[in-house]
RNA sequence: GGGGGGUUGGGGUAACCUGGCAUCCUACCAGCUUUGGGAGCUGGUGAUCCGCGUUCAAAUCGCGGACCCCCCA
């Protein structure tokens, strides 16, 4: 059994009152990742974060096959002249590139970018690959992991180095593109809810706020405990600038030349620990749904007097039986009292727990308890499977509802911007209110606001409903007639 | 880019101003007693970021370096 080197006797932290505090100590204790890599901004990911972070993969890579992508591993490098051909995505991504400039002790003549996403790495093959109609549509996706130059970092949250899902696709026409983008935000927001159970609102984002490069971005974000907004993935549709720039072209079937339509889609899957981690854990650490959980069932002797010997050798054998049909379970038959087991498994975000002494011994049942609810439940050890799992799909269901709530009772509708401040300053979540959209999308209106309310920003509008702003509703900030209702939030 | 703070056993810390025996908690190891919500006792391992300087003597003072954290643009 893993050590504890972050045991703390007692957390009165309050995920509620003092997230920042909470996530900050959560994440070390419950053994998610060890921060003290010698290089600012990088954390080194223990075996409960490392394996977490394949459920996730585990989760997304299947949906995406099944949606025709296939697996590709690209070089981590890119050269500095691809990164420089799309010129609204150099602007975008440069001052955070980390540059490879020396190979031992020599100077390169052009240096590499370590990538902070990988289209100029795709579009320089996409050139190669696509020649004709029959080419398209490709699609390709990566898992790996991406460098930024961030100036401040989080865990999971922002980091200089972080893990996710890329796609890139390429289309014959705009509109197959565009269709695109739209199974992207609905494989993310599914999977994040039903598996994770994750609330996310899908936003397409304003003009201003699009991906560098691109034509239209839809954004997915979800409401932390501190009603900050965390993005936990973008889609992004590329229309023909990408394929122009890199000079991909395909014959088409009537024998004319065209660019193909393109779109990336980037599942954040370092931010969607985050928001796993912050959504339903509790001030006992994490809880991690069943799907997900690297350890899903933890069997605890309760060992005293004679029985002792005969219980350990019980839990042994449930424990055995248990890996047999699929679960992942640990025998906690260390010298441990039970108690600090609880404590122990519980910050770890262990869904549920067996408790094995010698009541349950005579009786032939086991106690079932869940992480969320802290309820127990005496079952028969014939049926202790069926019935973990079972407790394990009722957990969810219990964290899906809460989350939901949450995410529900922080939407709240202003009329004036200093009703969106107060909002923002005193509950957070999103403020629902009207904006002009003139100029690029509202960006003035957009700015003003965001230095009005110190940092409420402009998320965009909703993808998922459509919503007209009422007759005669004035843009909250500059005052003429409002074309869309937008959200407002704070964000990571 | 600018500013500030910091680095002491695995983690968290005290001592620093005013130089001299490095404190406490926790974790870890061994043994005994324990085990239905963070057990107890006894014993043990383990640290002053690096370099240079001042000094009889440096965690402490000076100079240089490395690294980390925070704040602001």
């Amino acid at each position: 059994m893993a050590s504890t080197m972050m045991a703390q006797r007692e957390f009165d932290l309050d995920k509620r009152k003092n997230f920042s505090e909470w996530y900050n100590t959560i994440i070390y204790a419950s053994g998610l990742i060890d921060g003290r890599y010698n290089v600012a901004g990088f954390v080194v990911h223990k075996p409960l974060a490392t394996r977490l972070m394949r459920g996730i993969y585990a989760l997304l890579e299947p949906e995406l096959e099944a949606d025709g992508h296939e697996p590709v591993a690209f070089p981590t490098v890119i050269p500095k002249e691809n990164f420089e051909i799309e010129k609204e995505h150099v602007a975008g991504f440069v001052p955070q590139v980390f540059w490879v400039t020396k190979g031992g002790g020599e100077e390169f003549a052009r240096p590499l970018a370590l990538r902070p996403t990988s289209e100029t790495a795709f579009y320089q093959m996409f050139a190669l690959w696509i020649k004709a109609h029959s080419d398209l549509p490709m699609k390709f996706y990566q898992s790996c992991t991406v460098f930024r130059y961030e100036h401040e970092t989080l865990p999971f949250i922002r980091g200089r180095e972080f893990h996710w899902i890329e796609t890139h696709d390429a289309f014959a026409t705009a509109k197959e593109a565009l269709g695109q983008t739209a199974t992207d935000n609905e494989i993310f927001s599914r999977v994040l809810f039903d598996h994770l159970g994750v609330p996310v609102t899908v936003f397409k984002r304003p003009q201003w706020d699009k991906f560098p490069g691109g034509e239209e971005t839809f954004a997915y974000d979800v409401l932390m405990p501190d009603g900050k907004m965390l993005q936990c993935g973008s889609t992004h549709y590329l229309g023909q600038n990408f394929t122009k720039a890199f000079g991909v072209k395909f014959t088409k079937a009537d024998g004319g030349e065209e660019f193909p339509f393109s779109t990336c889609f980037g599942p954040g899957v370092w931010r969607i620990v985050a928001a796993v981690a912050s959504v339903h854990g509790d001030n006992k650490g994490l809880i991690l749904p069943f799907s997900v959980a690297p350890v899903q069932v933890a069997v605890v002797p309760i060992a005293k007097g004679e029985n002792a010997e005969a219980v350990v050798k019980e839990c042994r054998k449930i424990a055995a039986g248990l890996k047999k049909d699929g679960i992942r379970v640990v025998c906690d038959d260390s010298d441990k009292s039970p108690g600090f087991k609880y404590n122990y498994w519980e910050m770890r975000g262990v869904p549920l727990r067996v408790e094995i002494g010698g009541r349950e011994l005579e009786a032939g049942t086991a106690t079932v308890v869940r992480r969320d609810t802290r309820e127990k439940k005496v079952v028969p050890l014939a049926k202790l499977a069926d019935e973990l799992r079972k407790e394990g799909s009722a957990m969810l269901a219990t964290l899906k509802d809460a989350a939901e709530a949450d995410l529900k009772a922080h939407v709240t509708e202003a009329k004036t911007k200093e009703e969106v401040k107060n909002v923002l300053e005193s509950k957070g979540g999103f403020v629902r209110t009207h904006f002009c959209s003139t100029a690029r999308d509202g960006e003035a209106c957009a700015k003003e606001l965001q230095a009005f309310t110190i940092g409420g920003k402009v998320r965009g509008t909703l993808v998922n409903k459509e919503e007209k702003p009422a007759a005669g509703a004035k843009c909250v900030v500059c005052g003429h007639s409002a074309k869309t209702v937008v959200y407002v939030a704070k964000q990571y």
